[in-house]
DNA sequence: GTTTGCTCCGAAACCGGTTTCGGCAACGAA
DNA sequence: TTCGTTGCCGAAACCGGTTTCGGAGCAAAC
């Protein structure tokens, strides 16, 4: 005769099978003769067990497949060997082909470290930090990368006054007088990658050389842009502010940014571009203007997404290994995590030339070329 | 006087705050005078708490901003509040411009309920089972997403042995006389779209209209070949062997199908392919053999990648919401963990048609064709 | 006035690990 | 021999929640 009648949810769960299969640490213990503090401790390196128990619990545990409840835990270490990312949802650029790339080498960075990766999306800059920042108290992760880092970032300031681990997939701060000591950061040197676009150009026997950036509140922008002119400076050619252009997002905005530099007086022969959709945007103008890409302009841009190889003729561009810059950032974040100084954690790596047919020797001057836009555009 | 040597670790951990503002249960339970299994069952909805305390405990609740520690909830429920996603490194068609935007619509209607979501990488088949497994084991997610699917999909089989909760971005099991009322999925009817494409098609006057698949291992290839063969019976066409290729997964592949197509002694004057990058891939063929796409030739394609607008003449496409398509899989998977009946869990949409310039009346009869493209191919 | 039954809540066990603390044995030095 | 170390391990507390179980209080029924 039942008197007391149980209470129950609201709604019904169906009972999950819950972790059947699995070892635990009990067992493991059990089968070993040992109590389950000492095995904890033998997997973890501690000091205070000899080398044959730690060998002798080693072997087992990997022998029965052991492995720990990572949520298990975290609850008595407040750590859940997860690395998040936050990827914004709602810039302009924000289809990357390569997104796709860089998770896979993220998540098998993090894998060979049995940790995982977790991900969110923020719907503008402000959810940005909300999300973040739900990240950060309900300890869903040890770490966050955070991509597409801008000159003064909000992100960065908001997690360091939480002393929450990150790096950063690019570098901040342009131009600050503060050095950052703090801030591991991966990267891949843009600058480096456009003045070796001008050089390249210069060498060719360019002389007007322009530059289209991408919007100047990332860093990289600003990067690339002082590289151009670096690139000038040690071709001896003299920068002409008319032809240094900033703040194309999109296909459309640099192909306004194109349109632009033809109808100077004295147009650019060469176009350096800070983004592939950029370049890809002068395409259609030059097009339009009767220029042929490669001749008349030669156009270089950077990132190396694939559509570069299928347009005609084909771009030549600044290849960005994005699976590889995944996978160091994972390993240098989960490193950062485990103690590491985050200013030792950082890498400075190299984007590589592919050429293709979209830059060549200038066929005209550049008055000769203003002349035959003008031509163009009246008839 | 110290005279136990402490042990400690290999490997020193500097010691993060562990969660330092964080209110938490306890101090909840202490200021609303209640003990901490009270305002446990308070919030989780058990019948067993008054509806004055229920609604006193959420409002402080709410007010002091508590939320639980998933990993502190899944050691008892075994539940993790999370969602995972195994994404594929391997395949040749694996650069999905979408993906962000299908991870934001999967990532937003996780947050709605206090989820997260997971991913991981795959690098080859077998990989793909062991990561399931490593996932499902280390219960690091309550339910999958399970993207691209097979005909036969040995994931399917694998998750359902494990009763892991799972959802498909597809259908499966193509042909089968198993009904598989368990499983739910969510797709979009790319049959649908195959059908309207070859409608239109033969409204405009097209009489040979060909056809190029996908990997027939995918479940939506057949699928929405079944499409094009509906629609060629619902407009009174013979179906032509010769006329239906599979198994072009890229741009490459799909421009040799176009190929062998326009050199059938009667060519097609339309094609409707299974995904934009066939469709893509036929555009440098045309070219080569000196037809106008939209005139000569038409091309339908499917997915509505951003390059359709870009290419020269805009393709005709339709279009997947990928974005709506992640909300949909991860607001069903959710249902389904908390209990619902997979197969009540199913959605099937409809891609939407782009018009652009690809596709027109045809110009020539095949006959005709044939003779142009011997032409220019003996030039 | 009991008994019964129901509503609502608290004490305590529990989940699967980690960490603290103390104790036992062995060993070297006094 | 004795004492202080040291090496190695077990018992128990602990992390932050969830769930079980029992019981107090009260109203209705007998």
């Amino acid at each position: 005769m039942m008197t007391n009648p149980r209470p129950q949810k609201r709604q019904s769960s169906l009972r999950q099978t819950p972790a059947s299969g699995r070892v635990k640490l009990d067992q493991l213990a059990d089968i070993l003769g040992l109590s389950k503090s000492t095995v904890s401790r033998a997997l973890n390196g501690y000091s205070d067990i000899s080398d044959t128990t730690r060998k002798r619990v080693e072997a087992t545990a990997r022998k029965m497949g052991y492995r720990p409840l990572s949520h298990a835990q975290a609850i008595r270490t407040g750590r859940v060997r997860a690395i998040a990312m936050v990827i914004n949802s709602w810039e302009p650029d924000r289809n990357n082909p390569f997104l796709q790339d860089f998770l896979a080498g993220a998540c098998e960075a993090a894998s060979t470290s049995d940790w995982t990766m977790t991900i969110s999306t923020a719907k503008s800059e402000k959810d940005m930090l909300d999300v973040l920042g739900r990240l950060v108290e309900e300890r869903k992760a040890d770490g966050f990368i955070l991509p597409r880092t801008e000159v003064d970032d909000a992100r960065v300031h908001y997690l360091r006054d939480l002393k929450v681990p990150f790096i950063l997939y690019g570098r901040t701060g342009y131009g600050e007088t503060d050095p950052q000591d703090d801030i591991s950061w991966f990267d891949i040197s843009g600058e480096t990658a456009t003045e070796n676009a001008v050089t390249r150009l210069a060498h060719l026997g360019h002389h007007r050389i322009a530059y289209i950036g991408s919007d100047p509140k990332f860093n990289y922008s600003r990067l690339r842009r002082d590289g151009y002119l670096q690139g000038l400076q040690a071709a001896g050619l003299t920068m002409d502010p008319d032809l240094v252009r900033e703040g194309a997002r999109t296909r459309e905005e640099g192909a306004a940014e194109a349109r632009a530099l033809m109808q100077l007086p004295s147009p650019p022969t060469a176009i350096v571009c800070a983004t592939d959709l950029a370049a890809l945007g002068c395409y259609p103008v030059c097009t339009e203007l009767g220029l042929e890409i490669g001749h008349d302009v030669s156009i270089v841009g950077y990132d190396g997404i694939p559509e570069c190889q299928y347009v005609n003729p084909g771009l030549t561009t600044f290849s960005v290994d994005s699976r590889r810059a995944g996978e160091r950032l994972a390993t240098l974040l989960i490193r950062q995590t485990r103690g590491e100084e985050p200013a030792t954690l950082r890498e400075l790596s190299n984007a590589v030339l592919i050429a293709r047919e979209s830059d060549g020797p200038p066929r005209l001057t550049p008055e000769a070329l203003a002349r035959k836009i003008n031509l163009i555009q009246r008839s």
